[in-house]
DNA sequence: TCAATAGTGTCTATTAGACAGTATACC
DNA sequence: GGTATACTGTCTAATAGACACTATTGA
């Protein structure tokens, strides 16, 4: 990969004004598990998968919330203008990142051609953020419906996207196509109706999936955790990420596995206490090796 | 969504000259599965899978191969310019595809900054393309090293990609790093060496490893395969992406209710005749009802 | 004591793995 | 007939699903 001097020549002559550029900004969809302490002191805390919002007080979209963002100074990688965003704007600086979708159709801004790479960001409940709040998320998946045809088939499915904070509720509906034809697949994801700025509905949206994909054969659902959890914990992580109720022993079975017990328990519980794990280093979520 | 008034004065104000932009391209990593006919005539043909490449007779990296890309032009969407791009470069017209990821590291081309879009695009065999070279691809990974500490492991791994065509052959090397900590956790591909342009060979790994992991749990698979298929070349179809043998009869009995068999044989090979089945439209892949 | 959760044991059903065996087409 | 592949049957091992059961704790 060194330069030829033809290469550099070239560079010399090279003008990058030639092509016209869009902006660039970078997305930060952030979620925790909330805890959500019950009255009775007995039972156990309910959890909520939530996403954190900041409302915008400034054009364009002012009055509507929006994920944490901003445009990209060019003497920063993007993976480090995500970091200083976080850091400057909610206040988060340890997490778990990775780049999820980048956004770029033509209309997504009304400004300008502005072009976003998104991020799905991990936390858990201890991390306390800034300017902002945490809503609930609530997905609602209508039934697909799929046409076969003589070459493949078209599917359809409404997705409903609620997310709720004490005051506040944002409504949100999505589409997705799917056209299956002999040499051709087509997937679309559509805004049918949102209120929260942009295309980030969307963003959200992709977070979900993402997640709910790499819950099934990776370590991800660990960095919604806490360094230590019980098996309890940990099960009702997975059964809220991917919507479904699991059992207990069979759970144990599986996990046993990833996970290391530690000395320590919760205790103050009224009931029996609970150990609490950690997971497992040397435990190979990846097939990589 | 709609906008507000004060949203529609501030546009009218707004200049989007303020941030600095980057340059924005499309690549396409394009993959196809090739049949290598065997001299025996009862013998099956052998499986490789391919990616085409052109050579750059322009800077920067003159004379290095290099994925199919271009500039984006804002009047066109991201995926329009990609397609636009394929059509016009190799002649390549109807395709599976999906996003990959955006890569945009300050240092990645020498002209300036400039932002790629990769995605990922699956063909056949009987698609002609012009312009470039189809080059065979193996991948070899060296075992995984994890030193364990108190508060997580970090664990790296050398992957060499080799790409052969008749005459030429350009090797690659990367490096996967992983670093894991109690709230953190990074994971970086670096480029140890490469023979291909820019980053391009980041590009064709990602690809590889999106379409061993999707293999598992979606019909992404028969995107590379004709409409109609025997169940022996799924099966090597299979093994090849996955890179890894599997038993006959299992085989055929995991993939029964994804497949569909047609009234067709192919016959004429000094063995029985194999039957031809197509992809099942009523198979669900997704978890998406 | 009892409500509520933590954790174990075990039966059954399903799926995965291994491999032997049968079927068939073409030279 | 012999070779090479197509395809089926079946035994066993492993895993998943269901559910009953025991163990503990604090008010």
């Amino acid at each position: 990969m060194d330069l030829s001097s033809e290469d550099k020549s070239f560079l010399e002559l090279y003008s990058d004004s030639i092509y016209e550029k869009p902006s660039l900004t970078v997305d930060s969809v952030i979620l925790r598990i909330f805890n959500e302490e019950s009255t009775n002191y007995r039972k156990l805390s309910s959890k909520k998968l939530q996403v954190f919002l900041l409302k915008r007080n400034w054009s364009p979209f002012v009055g509507y919330y929006a994920l944490p963002g901003t445009f990209v100074d060019l003497n920063h990688e993007l993976n480090e203008t995500m970091k200083m965003c976080v850091k400057n704007k909610v206040n988060l600086e340890n997490f778990y990142y990775e780049q999820l979708f980048t956004f770029g159709d033509k209309s997504r801004d009304p400004r300008t051609r502005v072009l976003s790479v998104s991020y799905m960001l991990l936390t858990h409940q201890n991390s306390v953020l800034k300017n902002g709040e945490w809503f609930d998320i609530e997905v609602r998946k209508e039934k697909a419906i799929r046409i076969v045809n003589p070459d493949g088939y078209t599917q359809s499915q409404m997705v409903f996207v609620t997310l709720k904070n004490k005051t506040e509720t944002i409504e949100n509906k999505l589409k997705i196509s799917l056209k299956k034809e002999n040499l051709q697949e087509t997937k679309s994801i559509d805004i049918e109706s949102s209120s929260l700025a942009f295309d980030h509905i969307k963003m959200i949206f992709f977070a979900l999936e993402r997640l709910k994909n790499k819950i099934e054969y990776t370590d991800i659902i660990f960095n919604l955790l806490s360094p230590t959890f019980t098996l309890t914990e940990l099960k009702l992580s997975y059964e809220l990420v991917l919507d479904e109720k699991l059992l207990d022993a069979n759970f144990r079975r599986k996990t046993s596995k990833m996970v290391e017990a530690t000395n320590s328990f919760v205790t103050g519980k009224g009931h029996r206490s609970s150990q609490l794990f950690k997971l497992n280093p040397n435990w190979n979520s990846t097939n990589l090796d």
